[in-house]
DNA sequence: TTGCTCCTCACGTCACGTGAGGTGGC
DNA sequence: TTGCTCCTCACGTCACGTGAGGTGGC
């Protein structure tokens, strides 16, 4: 009863490609029921091709093959599910990185001019909490918002004077390699508790400059070379991390779009 | 004033890590400005920026590297825009097949059993129009419906009698190796004359298992296994393409979610 | 002099696809 | 006996990432 099919035959019955379904076996994703071991001919079972037929669609969403093997080795429904409905996440957040970038293609190609002015400022060392981390580039936009909701919960907590706006500070391998050492600070006066992830930072002193990007982050690569490029044209680059403030607390604005985000380039002093 | 960049100034203001710009250059897709002779160092210039820009968006929306090439080679911005809207076309293709998959990767793990009930058939051969190609499995789906609008549009011109349903013959390496002889046509009573893409045909007779599939055909590998497992099962199969019938043309019932099929399996004739 | 930045190989990743060359069963 | 189906290497694809090991400029 239990009909043996040969490679050939589960492939027309499962539309995967005889390849595929070789390097399935390899990779140990989805086994032959048996293998003769003098012809090395591959024997399938009927009662396989349910479990093929989750692998194609699982595929099809470009679930990793390690992925998919979880999902079939899950001991129940539950687990399964939650499998599954974790990679559908994952689809949306592509999906809405798609879209964030098309919008920021069409606005780079856009004939309207993205002007920055460039300013110089030069600010004290200011008393802070922060969270520190080091943090994938990739992973900036998930990690950001849990920081700064922690950061603002706690100034409420502890009833803490602000006194400057958001701000962050980028190491230069954030960019250079994706991966690097970050900060997100809000400047405040008076003693702070140390909790979970907040501690008390000082903010060092620096000489900026600075351009001021309006809207979403997807486009602050432009912001970055203008002033990039305003500060190799002069020579005064020293080294130092990036720094950014956030004029638009997220809080508040929670759209994107309606963001005012200073990027701050460390400089030598200016004369005055 | 054209300010020497090293690669890790260039990174900085582009956020393209330094392993990314040497990827490119290797690949010739964004070429340093100069190169020291003798250290080997990479330099680039402020104006290439814009470039850098441009590729890291194309890049961000999985444009093959290529592809970016041809877009910034672009003579004028109707040919770069063309290119553009292209790949935007694809993201939105890709879009509805990862849609498409969700639904049927839901219909599959839905507890409701999809019992398709196994029947036999002999069919004559018949006369018919038809349109043959070697297809690969993925362009099917944009094959086929214009195929099928080309039949008929030649039923309509030429008068002819439609004596049977829209079908469609499909060779094994179709499924085995993505990419098969395929058949679509009309069976048809009278004088044809060839036009296009459209010739007589002779439909081949045939004694068939078949099984019904209600809707979209991202699932039809579902019936396809339950018929191939009865095939197998009653060791009856015998060789020749697959043979689909349309019950529901497409034309009256463009909604996928409305369609019947009819998937059909050769076989050795059953003793009546 | 010490880090820092830059360099070049060479190999790894991921999920298969592409031949080449050869064997077993009807 | 002839095709057909199956097999196993070995290598290719794509866009980088990951070290290892080494050099030049402040």
């Amino acid at each position: 009863m239990t009909a043996q099919l040969t490679v050939g035959d589960f492939s027309r019955m499962t539309h995967l490609t005889v390849k595929t379904l070789r390097h399935y076996h390899e990779v140990g994703l989805l086994e032959p029921a048996a293998i003769d071991p003098a012809t090395k001919y591959r024997y399938y079972t009927i009662d396989q091709l349910g479990q093929a037929q989750v692998i194609r669609r699982l595929r099809e969403l470009d679930m990793p093959v390690a992925d998919v093997k979880a999902v079939l080795a899950a001991h129940d429904v539950a687990d399964r599910n939650a499998l599954i409905a974790r990679h559908l996440d994952r689809l949306e957040t592509e999906l809405a990185r798609t879209r964030a970038a098309v919008d920021s293609l069409r606005a780079l190609l856009e004939p309207a001019a993205h002007g920055y002015e460039v300013t110089h400022r030069t600010v004290a060392a200011a008393p802070a909490i922060a969270i520190e981390a080091v943090v994938e580039h990739g992973d900036l936009g998930a990690w950001w918002p849990g920081a700064i909701a922690e950061l603002h919960a706690t100034v409420n907590a502890q009833h803490l004077r602000v006194t400057g706006p958001l701000g962050g500070l980028y190491a230069a391998e954030l960019f250079q390699e994706a991966r690097g050492h970050s900060v997100v600070f809000i400047p405040v006066a008076g003693a702070v508790k140390p909790i979970g992830r907040v501690h008390a930072f000082t903010v060092p002193a620096a000489e900026l400059a600075l351009v001021t990007h309006a809207g979403s982050h997807d486009d602050v690569d432009v912001a970055y070379s203008e002033l990039g490029a305003y500060v190799a044209a002069h020579e005064i680059g020293v080294a130092g991390p990036i720094r950014e403030y956030y004029l638009r607390d997220p809080q508040q604005y929670p759209d994107p779009a309606s963001r005012l985000t200073e990027i701050a380039w460390p400089v030598f002093r200016a004369s005055a």
